[in-house]
DNA sequence: ATACTAACTGAACGATCGGTTAGTAAAGCA
DNA sequence: TGCTTTACTAACCGATCGTTCAGTTAGTAT
């Protein structure tokens, strides 16, 4: 993550990745609100003050955690599978890609879609949120208008059902290792594209 | 919902019912924790204290509510379609059940799917919400047992993405009517069963 | 009128919240 | 051995939390 050569200054102790790992794990099992600075130093084995040496307040920690979210998802957007080729396989890229960065960001993902907009903070995720989510929604449209998805459902809808399913992971998922999420995200694909009904065409 | 005629006694004012109502929403708002009872009393246009007149605690507003959500899912796996006939249609039913029921008791099961277990109250409906469940994922196996839907996706993860997608609908449903609600159902079970790509069959 | 019942208010309570301050502990560097 | 840098602690602050309590208001019943 960050340099492994420099020798560092200082008292040795918590950086803030090392700290804002823990906390989002605190935030998603008991609720950013719900979690006080008091509970959070303890599982730091630390006391509250020397946390704001490292944060300047809790809602930052919020902000840290939600952009490290936010960041993956749109950076996803912006990979060349994504820009280039016909809409469905962009749509595939996508749809494959945010299971990956689900299952490897998964407590911060799990954060940011339990956001409700209660702070700046919280609307600024909201926002960039929305925004991705239009994103793929373009896709969805522009593959169905090739002709490649069903028409007789509105994209809008679609999109949503789609997000719900691949979301989802985060009340769920245990990751055992990374083959796992890859296969995951085939099952999503599968699932998503051809349905649960038994296939009446073979497959390879 | 209680007795038209009955004429009541003492001074009019606010009932369980419609309080619990108001409660709920703030709750999906800002999230229950975050919801003080400060602010939930002036939402009702009443004093802290008036709302004790009600509800004993604030935790005994939540257990109401996620009691009415819960008791909904809860009756519509004892209905008869859900209970005889093959596997393929109950599962069916209970899919189209659960997003009518979502769509009727909206803020009351989007408040139960929140629920992270962070007291007795939450954990136990954490344990029925389970065991619901629990049921629908016998009736994939039975379905999938018996021919009609595919054998190459795990029960368990079929299950979870199928109420992934499902339970996405508290995040943006927005009902108009009884009758949206009804075509939205359709638009689940047909997005479930047959997925997205375009249908190589016609359709009727 | 009087009694009764239910709905409600204002003020206060202990507890806990996020955050601050002043000082200390532990490391590398000179 | 100091000196600097970084990491931390104990004690505390004002604000807000859920809850309680003693009394008041607004209706119905007799």
């Amino acid at each position: 993550m960050s340099d492994l050569s420099t020798p560092k200054r200082g008292r040795p102790g918590y950086d803030r990745a090392a700290i804002l790992e823990i906390a989002v794990l605190a935030f998603n099992e008991h609720g950013y609100d719900a979690t006080s600075m008091g509970v959070l130093a303890s599982r730091l084995n630390l006391s509250k003050a020397a946390i704001y040496h490292h944060f300047s307040s809790k809602e930052e920690l919020l902000q840290f955690a939600l952009n490290h979210a936010l960041g993956g998802l749109e950076e996803l957007l912006l990979e060349p599978a994504a820009t280039t080729g016909p809409a469905i396989d962009r749509l595939s890229h996508v749809l494959r890609g945010a299971v990956l960065m689900l299952a490897d960001r998964l407590p911060y993902v799990t954060l940011l879609l339990r956001v409700r907009g209660n702070s700046p903070t919280e609307r600024d995720a909201l926002t960039r949120r929305k925004s991705f989510d239009r994103s793929v929604a373009l896709l969805v449209s522009a593959a169905r208008d090739a002709g490649s998805l069903r028409a007789d459902i509105d994209p809008a809808t679609v999109t949503r059902l789609l997000f719900g399913m691949v979301n989802s992971l985060t009340e769920w998922y245990q990751p055992t290792g990374p083959a796992d999420a890859a296969h995951l995200a085939d099952d999503v694909l599968a699932l998503a594209l051809n349905g649960l009904r038994t296939p009446s065409t073979s497959r390879e």
